[in-house]
DNA sequence: AGATCAGTTGACGTTAACGTAAATGTAACG
DNA sequence: CGTTACATTTACGTTAACGTCAACTGATCT
């Protein structure tokens, strides 16, 4: 159950991923699974990993960015200046998806205004049409 | 100045565009400019196409769905259907931006969460190394 | 043994909107 | 005639994050 290590299945049920999804993150090195053979095995580790790396694309993080972020925790070294290294990065991000909250709001004012007119030239028809 | 027809530099310099993208919406037939021998001109017509099309590009809209838009009003026939129809798509088009907007939301309150948490842990770090 | 299941490794395919490079053309200027 | 500027076509390259085969391997069940 809290098992130590899960098969490929098991995580692709707990994380509601693909197996493809799990090795192409192995094969960019944000999940490091022991193998036994040559079948995978997921450790505590690697699902603290996936969580992460789910959470940071809800924030709009490329897996490149999750990767370094990922890298910085585990470097050895002082805890406090990664995590204040990350929450430089986080803080960024955020400056970034308000500018893109801004710009979506203008689309949407405008587009709304399109819409206003396209109301009023339906209208107009209407009145023609009688 | 005001002139009927237009190179594809001025074009370029009028609406900010490089030749590949005049060249490439040719290509996808949202623009026919007209052929003095093997140069391209670009009348009224495809200009007030383009500003459409930038428009649609800030939208959200694809390129696909631009080119259905603007097909819509050359083909003859109530201009009245096109219209609403257009409308309508506009409609939907905005449902969808709202909807990302919610989801940006959430998304943005969360990472301010994160960014809470991880300003607390570094004063926390701060206290510990008195 | 045969079949079935879960897993594996390549490797090419997908999508959008152009970028970029190469080879060529054509027109005006001096 | 040579150069310069602007233009053209063709075609491969780019980016991200996987999807989708194909062809095996290993273990287990019957």
């Amino acid at each position: 159950m809290t098992n130590d290590v899960m098969s490929i299945s098991e995580m692709c049920a707990a994380f509601d991923v693909t197996p493809r999804t799990l090795r192409f993150y192995e094969s960019k090195e944000l999940l490091f699974p022991i193998r036994q053979g040559t079948k995978r095995l997921f450790t505590r580790r690697d699902r603290a990993r996936l969580k992460l790396i789910l959470r940071g694309k809800r924030f709009g993080f490329s897996l490149e960015d999750i990767r370094q972020l990922l890298d910085l925790y585990d470097r050895d070294g002082s805890q406090e200046v990664q995590l204040i290294r990350t929450y430089e990065i986080a803080r960024k991000r955020l400056a970034q998806m308000e500018a893109q909250r801004a710009e979506l709001d203008e689309a949407i004012a405008e587009l709304k205004d399109q819409l206003a007119w396209g109301e009023s030239a339906i209208a107009g028809f209407r009145k023609a049409a009688e």
